[in-house]
DNA sequence: AACGAAGTGATCGTATACAAAAATTCCCTT
DNA sequence: AAGGGAATTTTTGTATACGATCACTTCGTT
């Protein structure tokens, strides 16, 4: 079956627009705060504003899009404190994840974890820095994968979109490489059945990542109007 | 704040019937498998189906409600390995949890968390069994509120709702008291400071509930069909 | 009488229409 | 010329209409 309708994923047209703004987010070619309006978007798709806005409401649900009553819907960007909750919850998540794939290891994952890693060298070395951002996601998905856990899976994309969103909004420096050296670490630990190793290396390579943004508060929210005026 | 709607929640429309359906599936007025027909609903809550469909697409990121294509919306029915999965990450999240809700305990949070137990308890005594059932679920939200977490709330309240209904479909003895007396020994843990203690009661809380389950798989999937037959 | 097929009714998927709110433009006043 | 306000335009919120799909009933055949 080539159009696999299987498990989650449906050919439906609602998903074909989720996906076609997911992976434009995702890799940065729609920048947060980037207004989504249904009319636009429903020409480009070809569809009906009711097919779009149900697209928006799920991408909402995921966190990769804001939603404002009676103002529409922009690519989301999430706050200092938000992305600091979402490291947490990956290293939490991925720790768990990383424990469950060691003892899943096999020749067959190691090969499609080496395909991954070429993929990503590929990018970087190229300098396609969009595909490298979508495929340093998508490494720590195949590790989900492996993982066999399907509640941990897709808890763990959507943690990897909002990510994406916060890296581009805080990092320091203009380009982030995430690391395929770090991912080949964690990846010869999973392969070598080292669970305690490859969950250290997962997390410190998180918290790296994490220490290389600007999370400092910058107080965007209400009141700050009053204070810029009295100073 | 009765009626919160305070963080992400609007009083909206779909919010209400979102709401509505949701407290009917945790109090078990609406059982696994039933048909939630759109303008059935739509007569209830008077509001048209576009309105529905909105509440129900929600309840189905949920997790609560499953959505068969052309078929319609069906209160969810986890399936023993998503149960197993949902004990297995609220372990690890309400373990992280109770960790960040000791370092927040105050004289303020104790009183809350009395106050919980004590509507607990004359649930239980009244032998209210659908107000039991919501709110042992609201004391581990209590404590994820505690965590100042938005993130870990958000997927713990689903979670919430996920183990709810697997204790109806795979509880083995009629009643099951979620235990007011556990739920009182980890709050003493957590207002005297012992996090380690707070988290193991609570993880042997949640592997407790568990373990009164019967999650043997029961193969109700495809192919059986001929196994049944060939039988 | 049992099985299957066509027809009928109900329900969902999608588009469109209309109302309400927000954003923008334009004009008037100071 | 700058600021403010009303009219206009754009966009979202919600209801409804119509075609498609599914479930059920009924009728005919073996």
């Amino acid at each position: 079956m080539a159009t696999d309708t299987s498990s989650t994923g449906a050919p439906d047209r609602v998903s074909r627009i989720r996906n076609g703004l997911l992976l434009a987010i995702l890799e940065h070619r729609l920048l947060p705060g980037t207004k989504l309006g249904e009319d636009e978007i429903g020409q480009i798709y070809d569809a009906s504003r009711t097919l779009v806005r149900a697209a928006l409401q799920q991408l909402a649900h995921e966190g990769i899009v804001e939603i404002e009553k009676n103002r529409g819907a922009f690519v989301a960007s999430p706050s200092p404190r938000e992305a600091r909750e979402t490291f947490e919850a990956r290293c939490l998540i991925e720790g768990a994840i990383v424990e469950r794939a060691v003892k899943a290891r096999s020749e067959t994952w190691r090969v499609r974890l080496d395909d991954q890693l070429a993929a990503e060298a590929d990018a970087e070395a190229r300098g396609d820095h969009r595909a490298a951002i979508r495929l340093s996601g998508e490494y720590h998905l195949l590790v989900a994968e492996m993982a066999d856990h399907e509640l941990y899976y897709s808890l763990l994309r959507e943690l990897v979109a909002r990510t994406s969103l916060t890296i581009l909004l805080y990092r320091r420096h203009r380009v982030h490489f995430c690391g395929v050296d770090h991912h080949r670490l964690i990846t010869d630990a999973i392969v070598s059945g080292d669970a305690v190793r490859a969950k250290a290396l997962m997390i410190d390579h998180l918290k790296e990542i994490e220490a290389e943004l600007d999370l400092t508060e910058t107080e965007e929210s209400s009141a700050s109007l009053a204070d810029i005026l009295q100073g």
